[in-house]
RNA sequence: GCCCGGAUGGCGAAACUGGCAGACGCACGGGACUUAAAAUCCCGGGUCCCUAACAGGACGUGACGGUUCGAUUCCGUCUCCGGGCACCA
């Protein structure tokens, strides 16, 4: 049947019709104070405001507005917010290029943004919205950063740091990958010697690692991650004498090993380059500083390489010997570049007989290779052979070891461990990879860290009655090094908060994880000028029901946040240990195989989409091409595909128009459907069933849309049935009203139309979910294949109630199966209620 | 090197607990409607063999092997792709 104008889909009309309802409204989408409800809190990770929406964030939000929906049609009180991460660099390299300043281009990003949102039609209350790059926020996280001080988490410290010089500033070490800058992925990172602001994370480590343990609505994937770097790793450390002082780093060198089982053969020390002790060597001794100095310089290299790991082992003999307090022996005492200063004590034992490293480096230099383990056999009575070296594993005995010999390794560790905390030369300990974090950035479009250096009083802290510390807007931005601020003596010139007199103003900013740590606690309390939140608000609404973003946070955000609600824990601000409930990490959305880049031209912007397609249809092909866990491969027939289904959808309303008195009319009847109504009710209590369950289980919401496009396909199907009117009106109504309510999450703007045409108003937020009724999904009839030999022969009706020997009798009264099985001999009859039956003849 | 994930038609994918592989959609081919086009509707389809056709048969979920009446699904070995960690002592 051809398409008349009237039951053209014009996407843009419905969408433009419901978007000013929606907008005028704006308590619409806003959560419940004293709500009887129970809560469901939604969060999408929030937008840096670069301009524009890209597909990965329809993506995102699309995901987490279906999720709110439907939640909100199940009687939840739904906190839904979005806001900006709005501090950081991209403003100032705006600046720079346009002559614009950073806080006028990030405040005008964000107002495109938000249309560009509220057209796609996402469910967001506005009135709660969080921009980190305005004092009302940023104030908060001063405060925290002095509360973080008063607890001595905040401390300053001189030290090697990660400096970007595309950025100009530093980095955290969660924000170097490869040894590149995480923005500029071909930028090598450089060490610089700085002074800067740290946050002691590492107080959680622990914590933090065990409480992933809770974390259970989290992927594998990403508790996985932040175990790997966290690093906890149980060992020892042991002091080796060298017996004289070199230098005022002292006469004893700390190791740490993991296999203090294997230190009787250990038959040398090895130390970083940049060990103290080290550096009290080559302070008299020009030769060895020469060749310290190549180790540094050849260790530098690899890390800009990204390339630590296949560095060639070198090393320098110190003319030194230092002694195991073990065994007595006096070993070499070496400098070697694999030996890393920032990892344990930056001293270790080297047994080249059970480690691969110290095998490599005593094979290349000659050092003696003494063997302490032996394999242990699964039979005690066997000999035990000489294993091939190095030997590494934990499933041996001690030998060569005085009177630890004949320990097992796991038993000797612990033991030897005591015994050198008894002797006071060692003791058990555990090393953590995870380090402070680094927040101080030389920069200027961040959070201005509320600290004060005077003369006389030296570091003091701001009070916190004069927060906040204004981000003042008249400031040449440029990326010649150095806070910006510094260049700006109204901000830099202040005065000692304790004694009054001139002081000058800390110029570095926060790192902009900082802003993202605890945004998400704002949201649920976002108007306070008292507090960054009211505690007993935020019991209510956390931890987070559902957390909703990219697998690139896995460690950075994710890991700074579970900190921060550690410590406002800690200072009593909140009751719970962890944020986020439950996680769900969404794959990205590519073209042609790759991300999409300006770079490679195939960028697919999300504004022509919807003026193309509408909204709606965008959305829903982003739910429908993939499962939102995987990689989405953006294809632009595709979307013509969903379009084209809804608009067959819209067209099956307009063609098939129940009057609602017919509603009226039917009710009080139970009708006995004929056979085409009863598949089409079928249908449908199916339809709502698969719908339900993959909106409470696997969230995998393309098959939801294929149940939808399977219910449609049927009821278009019927059509001549219906225009013969052996559909009852009531039926098709029925299916009417629920297929828009199905669609509501998904797709609101057509769904609410739909629902109109229906004859009902009101929100579809308000209505609720649809339940299906399993009798009525039930098939009467249901067909079973039969196999033999487990092919394929033949498929028999049976009624679905049909018992395991009806359903066996009739497989076996198939012509096709009597063929498969004529003149031989059924050995086995295997019957699966409901699913299969297979005859195994011989 | 270690740890996670993935591999199914021309393409995106489905098969949830071991039970008909390929639902749904895209692309494609054929047809209807139309003066024509667009839009819309209907039909077809994994590969190969056989057949005039109907029908029939064999093979098929990265590879090889195993368990099972039966394996995309479980086990073992391997290949390729993506991600994380990496002389972490």
């Amino acid at each position: 049947m051809p398409a008349t104008r009237e039951e053209r889909y014009d996407a843009q009309r419905i969408e433009q019709k419901w978007a000013e309802r929606w907008l005028s409204d704006p308590s619409l989408y806003a959560a419940e104070a004293n709500s009887t409800k129970p809560k469901y809190y939604v969060l999408e990770m929030l937008p840096y405001p670069s301009g524009a929406l890209h597909m990965g964030h329809v993506r995102n939000y699309a995901i987490g507005d279906a999720l709110a929906r439907y939640m909100w049609m199940n009687g939840y009180n739904v906190l839904h917010p979005m806001g900006w991460d709005s501090f950081g660099l991209p403003a100032e390299n705006a600046a720079i290029k346009n002559n614009t300043p950073p806080r006028e281009w990030t405040l005008s990003n964000i107002a495109a943004m938000k249309v560009q949102m509220k057209r796609l039609g996402f469910a967001y209350d506005w009135s709660r919205e969080v921009t980190t790059c305005l004092p009302e926020y940023y104030r908060w996280n001063q405060w925290f950063f002095l509360k973080l001080f008063e607890s001595g988490l905040a401390y300053r410290k001189k030290s090697k740091v990660n400096w970007c010089p595309q950025c100009a500033t530093v980095l955290a070490n969660e924000q170097v990958v490869g040894g590149n800058c995480w923005r500029h992925e071909d930028t090598p990172v450089e060490q610089r010697e700085l002074e800067q602001w740290f946050l002691r994370i590492t107080k959680y480590a622990d914590e933090l690692l065990r409480d992933l343990e809770k974390l259970t609505g989290w992927p594998d994937k990403v508790r996985i991650m932040q175990q790997n770097w966290i690093g906890r790793s149980e060992g020892a450390q042991v002091d080796f004498d060298l017996g004289g002082t070199v230098g005022p780093a002292g006469s004893t060198i700390t190791v740490f090993t993991t296999r203090v089982d294997t230190i009787y053969g250990a038959t040398s020390v090895q130390l970083a380059p940049q060990h103290p002790i080290v550096e009290d060597m080559i302070a008299r001794d020009a030769e060895l500083r020469a060749k310290v100095e190549q180790l540094i310089a050849e260790q530098r290299k690899a890390r800009e390489v990204g390339d630590i790991g296949n560095i060639e082992k070198h090393g320098v003999f110190t003319g030194r010997f230092a002694k195991n307090p073990y065994n007595g022996e006096a070993v070499p005492v070496w400098v070697a570049n694999y030996i890393l200063m920032d990892y344990g004590t930056g001293a270790i034992m080297s047994v080249p007989a059970h480690d691969e490293r110290d095998f490599e480096f005593a094979k290349k230099y000659n050092l003696e290779i003494r063997l302490v383990i032996l394999p242990q056999s699964s039979d005690p009575e066997e000999t035990m052979a000489e294993p091939a070296l190095p030997f590494t594993t934990m499933n041996g005995i001690l030998v060569n070891s005085g009177e630890f010999s004949g320990l097992e390794c796991e038993e000797a560790i612990q033991t030897m461990s005591s015994h050198a905390a008894e002797k006071g030369f060692g003791k058990a300990t555990v090393t953590f990879r995870l380090k402070d974090w680094g927040i101080s950035r030389q920069r200027y479009w961040g959070t201005p860290i509320p600290m004060v250096y005077c003369e006389k009083d030296g570091v003091v802290p701001v009070a916190e009655k004069d927060l906040p510390v204004i981000l003042p807007d008249k400031v040449s931005v440029t990326l010649a090094g150095g806070s910006p601020l510094a260049n700006v003596p109204e901000f830099l010139n202040t005065t000692c908060p304790k004694c009054g007199g001139p002081a000058r103003r800390e110029t570095d900013t926060m790192d902009t994880f900082v802003d993202s740590s605890w945004y998400f606690y704002r949201y649920a309390d976002a108007q306070n000028s008292k507090a960054p939140f009211d505690t007993n608000t935020i019991a209510y609404w956390f931890p987070i029901d559902q957390y909703i973003g990219g697998v690139e946070h896995a460690i950075l955000h994710l890991i700074y946040s579970r900190f921060w609600t550690k410590f406002m824990r800690d200072m009593g601000l909140v009751k719970h240990d962890e944020p986020v409930k439950r996680l769900f990490t969404q794959g990205m959305v590519i073209k042609d195989g790759a991300k999409m880049s300006k770079n490679l031209g195939n960028v697919v912007s999300p504004d022509e989409m919807v003026a193309r397609y509408g909204a709606d249809a965008a959305r829903l092909y982003s739910l429908f091409a993939a499962p939102p866990d995987r990689d989405l491969d953006w294809q632009d027939t595709g979307i013509e595909g969903i379009h084209r289904f809804l608009g067959r959808v819209y067209r099956f309303y307009v063609r098939n128009p129940v009057d609602t008195a017919v509603e009226r009319a039917e009710t009080g009847q139970t009708p006995s459907l004929q056979a085409e109504a009863r598949t089409i009710q079928r249908k449908l209590h199916q339809t709502i069933k698969r719908v339900s369950d993959d909106f409470q289980g696997r969230w995998h919401f393309n098959t939801c849309i294929a149940a939808l496009m399977e219910l449609l396909n049927e009821v278009s199907g019927a059509e001549e049935a219906i225009a013969a009117g052996r559909v009852p009106g009531s039926l098709i109504l029925d299916v009417q009203r629920k297929i828009a309510l199905l669609l509501a999450p998904m797709a609101p703007y057509v769904a609410h139309e739909l629902w109109e045409m229906t004859g009902e108003t009101g929100n579809l937020l308000k209505a609720a979910w649809p339940k299906y009724d399993p009798a009525l999904a039930a098939e009467d009839e249901i067909e079973i294949p039969v196999q033999v030999n487990g092919k394929l022969r033949g498929r028999v009706v049976v009624p679905a109630d049909a018992t395991n020997d009806q359903v066996e009798q009739a497989a076996l009264a198939d012509e096709k199966v009597k063929a498969a099985i004529a003149g031989k001999q059924i050995v086995k009859k295997v019957v699966v209620p409901k699913k299969l039956v297979n005859i195994v003849v011989r």
